[in-house]
DNA sequence: AAGACGTGGTT
DNA sequence: TAACCAAGTCT
């Protein structure tokens, strides 16, 4: 691996860093908390979409405690349509034993951080940085992409191991002093300028430390692994109204898929384990071809009337408007948008 | 280590 | 259009 100049490396970045930050939300303040749900959010998911979301969630909980004293459905609702929900139950369950065994002060050590909820080795090292110039390394994509091409390093960045060695570079090149800027300087030129695609070396303020631009192997770093396409599941959902025209909905399970929304009931064996009308009861309403990262659900939607006798804890029958106070994933918003007509 | 875990935007 | 991608974490 080659030698660079570490502090002009370091200058370097914060030099252009200074000059040519974007204007977010989150860099215009420094409460930890803050910066803490920005950097939740911004996992696997891009700035331009979490910007509206970052300003709602932070208008309904400007603070660590409001968080951990909302419901975790009213979490959720706010979350709804970011994906990974995940995210948000772990920062709510987190920020509420932050407020429990450290005070309502978010923890400012590497040991403690990243005992939380939904903290791991990048969101701890972010959070220190950011929040508190910790220098701790975070190492996201985007650092990936930029050192792979600094130093030409040909490791597979979708292997776990890979993040260790980048993770031990980046410590060796953090600076003492604004460790929260560099942190976000690295970032930011991956995002705007090291980009996967045709990268923006002329605009680059590390060009000349960079050995892939050297050796103009910029275009095939950094290696990773393709993914395997998502398998496909066939799944019959059913659309029931009862005669005072509320909805049959259900809460799912506070594990795995989208853990903890709502959905209209369904089935993967077909409409005729919904009910014990039959087949013939149903009326069918759409087909919906919804898209996840590992799955793809190929939902066959139906429609009928009918009288529930009795519901399990988990489900409820809702009218439209107190429907739409629930968290739904997309795929289930689309069959709401259909019956509002 | 590898797969689960969402969604919307790009190419 | 199908594939790929984005400031990862958990199991």
């Amino acid at each position: 691996m080659q030698i660079i100049d570490t502090k002009k490396f370091q200058s370097d970045l914060l030099g252009w860093y200074d000059n040519e930050k974007r204007d977010l939300p989150w860099r215009r303040e420094r409460d930890p908390y803050r910066i803490w749900v920005s950097e939740i959010m911004l996992q696997q998911t891009k700035v331009d979409t979490v910007i509206p979301y970052y300003e709602r969630f932070l208008t309904k909980f400007p603070t660590l405690d409001a968080l951990a004293e909302a419901d975790e459905e009213e979490v959720l609702k706010v979350w709804e349509g970011l994906g990974y929900y995940s995210r948000a139950r772990n920062l709510h369950q987190a920020v509420k034993e932050v407020r429990d065994e450290y005070g309502g002060v978010v923890p400012s050590t590497e040991k403690e951080i990243a005992t939380l909820k939904g903290v791991g080795p990048y969101t701890a090292g972010a959070v220190l940085s950011i929040a508190y110039d910790v220098p701790a390394p975070a190492v996201d994509g985007n650092v990936m992409r930029v050192l792979s091409r600094i130093f030409s390093i040909y490791d597979d960045i979708a292997k776990p191991a890979s993040r260790k060695k980048f993770e031990a570079i980046t410590r060796d090149l953090l600076p003492e002093e604004r460790a929260g800027d560099y942190t976000q300087a690295l970032m930011e030129l991956g995002a705007v300028v090291c980009v996967l695609r045709s990268p923006a070396c002329l605009l680059c303020p590390v060009a000349e430390h960079c050995s892939a631009r050297k050796e103009g192997v910029q275009e095939f770093l950094p290696v990773k692994a393709k993914k395997k396409p998502p398998r496909s599941v066939q799944l019959a959902v059913g659309v029931v109204q009862d005669s005072s025209g509320r909805y049959l909905v259900e809460k799912r399970p506070d594990t795995g898929l989208l853990a903890g929304m709502w959905q209209f009931p369904h089935a993967e064996e077909g409409i005729e384990g919904l009910l014990e009308t039959g087949r013939e009861g149903w009326q069918s309403l759409t087909q919906i071809k919804h898209v996840f990262s590992h799955l793809v659900w190929e939902m066959d939607v139906y429609q009928t009337r009918h009288d529930i006798q009795s519901l399990t804890d988990r489900q409820a029958l809702l009218t439209l408007d107190e429907l739409k106070q629930k968290a739904f994933p997309v795929s289930h918003q689309k069959i709401i948008a259909l019956l509002e007509e």
